[in-house]
DNA sequence: AGTAGGTTGCACACCAGTGTGCAATGAGAA
DNA sequence: TTCTCATTGCACACTGGTGTGCAACCTACT
């Protein structure tokens, strides 16, 4: 029974992922549903983008509480937490186009937990000097993963490729050198 | 006579920058002037967002060029463009979030000069081993100013300071070493 | 005074998307 | 077979924004 809905879930990532702009009627057809029915499971187009976002947030909390408790440096442990987030981040990247517009408030304040993490794991580097502290800890984190959205938006095809790239780069950002952004990912690649 | 359509154009820039869906009526509120006298100056929507965006390519490939002549290495050469650009990426922020969506292709089309030069800008210091090489020099290029508009579009209050911090935080992930980014800033605080 | 041009205030047509109401249908479970 | 429940196919009301047409208006300039 929760088929259809599931379905519609699924599909409307995809599509909204395509087309941030895509209306109700664009995700009923790719799931090969009536309009009507959509509405039938969520009420309004809000409920929908809200289910998703506790889909990703639910999803990332997960991974990132998981990365956490591996590793002991900050920095490899972000490397870790990148590597597992990923495939999540490019499924939910239509969040990123969400975040601002109509839903933005909605989105953000969902994905306050997620932020709060992050943020303390920028922060348990800076006060190691394994990060950087050109930026507040709030921010660069931010920043840093606002960056490997950004990368998994832009990718629509060599989807394995680019983590490794994505991973570098906020590492860079973050203010690890170069040659040991490189060991990091080298370890596990 | 164009005293009208100059000053629509300069407070659509800030109430775009403010809502980017604001409306053509909000825009004529706040100019003080009526919905249809904007109509009477932009025929759409569309002709008045590729104006703005035709007056922040001239201005940035203005400032782009400037800075490419006068100085050697790349680093250094960013370091000076993102300074002289800091106020113009600040002012035209809406951009950024009008890049994606109904008028994207337009604006992506007219943006293509400005990303040109950044990307040679980014290639040069790749080959002279000052910017680092794991992304090509047009996504690499594309991050790094787009991490800056992200600092100026995240910015509503505190300008000067943060320009700083947008400089470090792009030259970071261009891959120049933390000390050689703090000395370039330094250099010209 | 007369004229030209920018501006105004409506009214209007139009469109796309949202959300609702309701009867009909169809397939699976009791 | 009968009951149930999700789905369907319309029709409908509503919203908010776009773009146009046109007469009136006001101001500056001649």
């Amino acid at each position: 029974m929760n088929e259809t809905r599931d379905r519609i879930l699924d599909v409307a990532l995809d599509v909204l992922g395509d087309n941030p702009d895509a209306g109700m009627g664009d995700i009923a057809t790719a799931a090969g549903v009536v309009r009507r029915t959509v509405y039938g499971h969520f009420p309004s187009r809000l409920d929908l983008v809200r289910t998703l976002t506790e889909r990703a947030v639910a999803e990332m909390t997960a991974v990132l509480t998981e990365a956490n408790a591996a590793h002991a440096d900050a920095d490899a442990t972000w490397v870790e937490f990148i590597a597992r987030v990923w495939p999540v981040a490019h499924r939910y990247r239509v969040l990123l186009a969400l975040r601002r517009g109509e839903y933005g408030e909605a989105i953000h304040s969902l994905l306050g937990p997620v932020d709060e993490l992050l943020a303390d794991l920028v922060k348990r580097g800076q006060d190691r000097d394994v990060f950087a502290q050109h930026l507040p800890a709030g921010m660069l984190s931010q920043l840093a993963y606002g960056v490997v959205f950004a990368i998994a938006d832009s990718d629509r095809s060599t989807v394995p490729l680019d983590a490794r790239a994505a991973t570098i780069t906020s590492l860079l950002m973050l203010g690890v050198p170069e040659s040991r952004a490189l060991a990091l990912v080298g370890d596990q690649a």
